[in-house]
DNA sequence: GTTAGCACTCTCACAGGGAGAGTGCTAACG
DNA sequence: CGTTAGCACTCTCCCTGTGAGAGTGCTAAC
């Protein structure tokens, strides 16, 4: 039974909430002019939206804070977008077209971009091909009959890893091997790799078509998760407590949080995902909400999000990673 | 002035400390049990040893804190290293040889084990050549003119670029051309490959020899810096404090700690270099201190470290510190 | 339905006051 | 003369209490 007017107070609340991050008091309502209406009438309104279950209290006597509920129906009803402004654009487009290295330079730019836009935490995840092919192999020769294999997929990822072989091969061999196992394996998808290296009757082959198809699915959390914004996060006044900045620290890091986006449901492209609070299901984190948006095609796409505490700046962050993540779209489809 | 009782008394002190974390009184070495003295006779002692600076008081009635140099004295003279076991180098080597991916695998590995075996910060390097060469680049074509470079250091290191191209090649002409910059390349320095790009004619030739120079040049602290313990060395007693905890995870990032190791001077290969305190001169980090060595020859070398409040246990770190390196050392000689 | 008024509750900051820990000093002891 | 017992003194830390302030909920009047 929200009436509109509790609707509009409830709206006061968060906007207030998320800006001071003090419990709201009736006064404080009052003192925004907004609503012409007596701290008493506040307080009648505050009563029905806190059994309704939108706002809480900390004790008897403090302000209104949002609850998960609240800051849900903030998000989906009342909040109005703070659109990404032209100038801003302009500034972070141009921030990625400076970068030289490629991929591996947007995304973790992104990341830092999207960080301090926001002031919340950002993580932007590699692509990866829902199914990777293999676009290239290399064998390096190392020393004796050790071996590098440089593998790239069709998603961009560039994988490595040192063999040891039966016996010694020139470079030259080196070459001519990895030219057959190119013809043997282009565009292989991992299963096929896999079953390549079953059937191949030479025993160097083998080893090296396995390793090509377990750096096809090889997860390098460490190296595919861009994060960044770890130090403006913890200066929010949620982390004041020495228990709580600690268990913050403990939580952020890239493991926790990259299974934490693949449990998230995944979007519509070109919309963002709001996970507030308890949504998400990961108990270690309840008090963190997450805006995460997906980028790329239907074959190859990665992840763009930011995690901040519940009381996170929507109306800034929503807009802000929906756009990041259309721009990585359109970079991803400018390199295929 | 030291008189060898003083000493004694020193070294009691700082262990007693290192293990406790409290600040140590009078009373506390008595109850250790290994000097048969008097409070009273303590208490003079200890004030010589304040006098003389090597150890302090916070406040009046407090017990005593050893000083950067009293640490300093006792990491030199005092204390006795507690030796790596048997056990203990079973089960690193144990570790490290399950690893199957190389190096990078490697290096991460040994920050963890050795963050886990001393409790604090650990970082390892990835080993770089003071003056790295290629050992082969490779084209991979992607999209049109869009181009892969992959190019592989005689340090192990991989690196990639994307590179816009004149015009669109097929994947065969980049090989060829590929094969065309190798044997110009092979086995060239830096420098040479500048030289190289400069008197190069072909508009793409140069964008690409150009490329693999600042490839080569290329620092990567991110990906070539490997970290870890943040969370057990925040454990430790001395973050209790807010603002202190904050500062900790402020300074501890990969960027500023590998300033940090860069700046330390180098030490005899087979040594640690032990920095206590101010001694390394980096202010933000004042109340730390480094354990630090390098692995490798001298052609391509890293360093391993482990950072912890001054108050670290470096009758572990040291001799650990020392035996991680000679494993690298000669992990990597193995390799090569 | 709105509002003024008021009693009530709860937090927070601050002061005061032991208790306890530990020192420095003095004087006595072997 | 080095060592030690004893004691006064200092400083922290924790506890408690208290008062101010903030904010609510309720009641009664508008």
């Amino acid at each position: 039974m929200l009436t509109q007017r509790r609707e509009a107070i409830l709206g006061l609340v968060v906007d207030e909430y998320i800006e001071t991050a003090l419990p709201v008091s009736s006064r404080a309502l009052v003192d925004r002019h907004e609503l012409s209406l007596s701290s008493a009438t506040f307080r009648n309104e505050l009563a029905r939206l806190e059994d309704d279950g939108y706002i809480t209290h900390p004790y008897t006597s403090a302000g209104r804070v949002p609850s998960d509920m609240g800051y849900r129906h903030y998000v989906e009803v009342l909040m109005s977008e703070e659109p990404v402004g032209a100038d801003e654009q302009r500034t972070i487009e141009h921030q990625l077209h400076q970068a030289q290295g490629g991929l591996d330079e947007w995304l973790s730019l992104t990341a830092t971009i999207l960080a301090s836009a926001v002031g919340s935490v950002a993580i932007v995840t590699r692509p990866r091909a829902s199914e990777p092919h293999l676009k290239h192999a290399q064998l390096v020769e190392l020393h004796d009959d050790l071996a590098l294999l440089v593998a790239v997929m069709d998603d961009g990822r560039v994988g490595q890893r040192m063999l040891n072989l039966s016996r010694p091969y020139s470079q030259q061999q080196l070459n001519a091997c990895a030219e057959r196992i190119n013809g043997l394996l282009g565009r292989a998808n991992t299963s096929r790799a896999q079953a390549a290296a079953q059937q191949s009757d030479d025993e160097d082959d083998r080893r090296i078509i396995d390793a090509v198809a377990s750096l096809m699915s090889e997860q390098r959390v460490a190296e595919e998760t861009y994060l960044d914004g770890l130090r403006s996060v913890l200066q929010q006044p949620e982390f004041t407590d020495v228990d709580r900045l600690r268990d913050a620290v403990d939580h952020l890091d890239a493991y926790h949080l990259r299974t934490l986006l693949e449990q998230a449901p995944a979007a519509e492209p070109g919309t963002a995902q709001v996970l507030i609070g308890q949504e998400h299901g990961d108990d270690l984190m309840r008090e963190w909400s997450i805006v995460i948006a997906s980028y790329g095609d239907g074959e190859t796409s990665g992840m763009v999000a930011v995690l901040g505490p519940t009381r996170m700046p929507y109306q800034r962050s929503i807009p802000r990673v929906r756009y990041v993540a259309t721009l990585m779209s359109s970079l991803l489809h400018e390199v295929r």
